[in-house]
DNA sequence: AGATAATCGAGACGGTACGTCCCGTCTTGCT
DNA sequence: AGCAAGACGGGACGTACCGTCTCGATTATCT
């Protein structure tokens, strides 16, 4: 048995606080962004002291780090179902339902605009989140490629960005709908898109019939 | 004759104090975000008294729907260089040069995340100035559709998507650099993905060699 | 003959004006008191333009200055009644008359208060009001002692204050009443204090019946 | 056992912050006057945020009643030296001494002002501090018509009026100096006064020799 | 009669203070 | 030691006025 005694009378950081705290942090970023976003408010919807926030973070912007750090963790699920139309379908699914949940709404374009404005905050998401998902999409696309279903002369970084750039800017940016049938087309639009890439362009500049 | 007169004594808003505060306000706004800014910082930048600012605008969100507004009219500008290529090419090249400017970097994601959250300056922004930018990307699609270099069944809301989604996207929420020759590989991409719209996709579908 | 030509067209300060805004500075001055008196207010009151009082004084205190000059020049009457107790008697009722106004009231006190802290209104008042009455004072004083009502060797500065001094006190400083008796004591009280004055006090020593 | 337990973690008023704010708030109504006086500036001398004032004080007015009062309480002194002679010399150099410092020539004729502007801080004076030395001029009386010193049909509202009067006059009101004999005189005045009041006026009509 | 210039009201200007609210830090006393 | 409660210095809120300054419109004099 361990005999890990604290050195008397030293309590431990609860976890159900920390919890609460947690919980508390993105309800209220959702609710007021992250400008606006104060500890006060955070530790009295959490129904804790400020002093058990400060105890556990120096800052928002650490706050934030760590905090979706743990979220993402988890986030970045590779499908692999066998077929180039498949794994896009399924990256898109997964990022439709990702960005149709109210508080990723909120919290997505405030997290963006807030990289711009803090470097530590941008440096933190960029290496822990970034750059797992480009990860991932590098190894679908090569994937892909080794089953020759797409060119292995594409530009991989434009690749990425026509994957992830649309939906992002439909959802977030404009605010439109995405109603039944775009989804689909977006497949579609992406899946041909991805499969001209790397080819002479000189091909399809015959006038379509 | 015009009988505009004054109420006798009528003193007048200072333009080049309005000016002060609008140069001060996005100066404001791209160093703290749009939740932290402070109309007293404003006047404090602008060197002028806080009424002075209130008595042009009521609150913060009118006062950014207003400039922004100002500032928006003259700039969705239509080429119309007479052909798709050049269009969307110079398209490009001005939102590109846009994006590059470091003001417009940090506003662009802070004011559509503020969006989010302000019903009235998402309403305001969007029938002023996405309505605007919609509207002149529909008429080059329109064009081009004319001239027989689009099919006329294709799907002009994802088209659109696709011409505005992957500049910000790289630019605004990656935050990645455009390389030399990203700009030139992404018009082609575009050009070549809007061209193939409409069509059956099962003509792509044969491996490329 | 005076060629004191106005260059051409020249306007001059309309007396009405003057008259308003000489009462409404004094109204303000009751109603709020001389530090928290504002040109503005007064302007207000008058219903004149801020300009049309800065046009005519400097300031608050070159305002007061002149307005109670005016005032005071015909204040300082010398009652003459050919015997002590009536010239004494003829005073306190004047002066008892004087303080019984509300308007007066309220200003003298804010007056030697704001004169303890504005040299320049104190030097004002003192030379142009203050050395008047005292003059006057000391002319009855002298008068009585040439009746032989008053002994020549009584101190004339502590005979000023002793006549001016009691009334002073009750009205303005104690604020309480004084009752129909009240006055006429007083005067016997300075009456035969006067006439103490200057004489053995041990003379005065031997025990009351 | 008294039970005066705080209600858990409660928060103190810290009476160094009260005392500075005590200070600063005379320091500054010396400075400008009670109308004048800001609260923003007592706090910005008290080196002390805003709410730390408004925490104890919800009023100027409030303010002044109670640190007065807190002032006043240690000050009405009553020093029965065994003879009318005696108390009245020790009261007057008291007074003397108070009305010399030049906080005190600054507030108290502003004081007065003040009060008659407003009822509550004139209430709050009156009944603290003008009942305490009202009522010790009253025991310092009647214990010289116990000793047969005093008449005991001298009118007392009068008398309380007499000892008072004339050393506020001279020092506040007209604020000419009080020379090196000028108290003394004053002393010996005061006391013949008294001696002879209450007795038939008649007796003192004789013309001085 | 017409020209002219100072005075008039109105009000925008840069400021300061209001009294309130909330921030992040720090202290206190209970558990 | 961890916890809640809350006082602390500080800063922004939006309003109300301050004294200064700038307007057209008015008005009284002088040509």
């Amino acid at each position: 048995m361990v005999n890990k005694r604290q050195p008397a009378g030293a309590a431990v950081l609860q976890p159900d606080v920390t919890a609460s705290i947690s919980r508390a942090f993105f309800a209220e970023w959702a609710r007021v962004g992250f400008g606006t976003l104060s500890i006060e408010s955070v530790a009295r919807r959490a129904r804790v002291g400020k002093a058990a926030v400060y105890r556990r973070w120096p800052s928002k912007v650490a706050m934030a780090s760590e905090l979706l750090h743990a979220i993402g963790t988890g986030m970045a699920q590779v499908p692999d179902t066998g077929s180039l139309e498949g794994d896009i379908g399924a990256f898109l699914d997964g990022a439709h339902a990702l960005l149709r949940r109210p508080l990723v709404r909120r919290i997505l374009p405030d997290l963006h605009a807030e990289m711009g404005r803090s470097a530590p905050l941008a440096k933190a998401i960029r290496t822990n989140l970034q750059r797992d998902r480009r990860a991932m999409g590098e190894a679908l696309l090569r994937r892909a490629i080794a089953r020759g279903e797409l060119r292995a002369s594409l530009d991989l970084e434009l690749a990425l960005d026509l994957v992830a750039a649309l939906l992002y800017w439909r959802m977030i940016v404009t605010g439109l709908p995405t109603s039944g049938t775009y989804l689909g087309d977006l497949k579609k639009l992406t899946l041909a898109s991805l499969k001209q890439m790397g080819g002479h362009p000189r091909g399809q500049e015959r006038a379509p019939p």
